[in-house]
DNA sequence: AGCCTAACGCAACGAAAATTGCTTTAGGGG
DNA sequence: CCCCTAAAGCAATTTTCGTTGCGTTAGGCT
């Protein structure tokens, strides 16, 4: 039975439009963005979207979703400091990217309410590397003590993101654990 | 010298505004408020809405920086870490309630370009409460370990808000230097 | 109390956004 | 390869937003 067509022209509607809105919030900020303005940017009517999104604040969630989402392989170098330092990293120097960091802002502002939420994957990924860390710590210390200070850094002091950020929250994290730090 | 008239019916149509912001805005979100709709709610000319404040971002922004900011005197019992404990339940109480989270994912959305940002003063009482704590730790510290991991999840995970994390952040912050942790 | 004018209300306008009905295109299972 | 229909396009319409000019109200200093 025939249902949802996700290939083709859809996929390529989809491409389009999401190249658009990362165009357009990079150039104008996520407020000053309109639905029309994206589909004229896109090369698609503006029809499409309204049917497919409904608004603007519920397109701007799934795409700030979408980034630095797929199937990302996390870092499994051997030594947990280095490769919570290289995911943390990885989390900065994304959203040092003026484009990311405004899809994150737009993402923000129609959280809460709905659950639908950008930074849900990233959770995930911290629950696995507690996980491996051999209960040295838990996913909400990963939150905490290294996703919240980033991403607090990103949406209202983003001139302040600096590589080093990564690895100062990495070790305040594992000073707790210092055996685990030193580990191989 | 006659200037700014900002007695009597003007302040009555501020207080109308805000409150029919924030009655809009928990109820549909900052992205889904406008300015003829506050309008219409708090009784008002949409014209003097801009008038006064230009666009919805801006006026978003002066709303929420005005809350929970007049002259609240920090917190000053002789204990620092139960002054911090007190200062960061302010903040988390505060944004508990859904009113003034919303509020926040709107400022959200409009800062790092303009420079304006509803959290500046959380930063000011942040570098006071340093300099009071003979250098047991700096304001980034505070920020990165207290405000930050509040903010976060009031942004993305409001329903995990609880005065706990207060405690904990704390807590964590102070088990750098133990003894300032024990004192009076 | 009276004057001056800041700030609000009203109404009309232009521009842009959202909605709707219908037609056309093309995805994907048989 | 054909059929069915999901999804895109198109065009006309309706709604809503933001602006502007002008008259009215009332703050606050003298």
């Amino acid at each position: 039975m025939p249902e949802k067509r996700t290939g083709g022209r859809s996929a390529v509607v989809v491409a389009q439009v999401r190249s658009a809105v990362e165009e357009l919030v990079r150039e104008r900020g996520a407020e000053r963005v309109t639905i029309p303005l994206i589909a004229e940017r896109a090369g698609v009517n503006p029809t499409s979207i309204y049917r497919r999104w409904g608004d603007l604040p519920t397109m701007l969630n799934d795409i700030a979703t979408y980034r630095l989402d797929s199937d990302r392989p996390l870092p499994d170098t051997g030594s947990l400091r280095a490769d919570l330092i290289a995911w943390a990293g990885e989390i900065v120097a994304h959203y040092a990217k003026p484009v990311n960091a405004a899809l994150l802002r737009g993402g923000a502002a129609s959280a809460g309410d709905t659950e639908s939420d950008c930074l849900r994957n990233r959770r995930a990924e911290a629950q696995v590397l507690a996980d491996r860390s051999s209960s040295a710590f838990a996913a909400d210390d990963l939150i905490e003590l290294v996703i919240a200070p980033i991403i607090y850094r990103v949406i209202f002091l983003p001139w302040t993101l600096t590589p080093e950020l990564a690895v100062r929250c990495v070790d305040r994290l594992l000073c707790h654990t210092p055996e685990v730090a030193s580990e191989a």
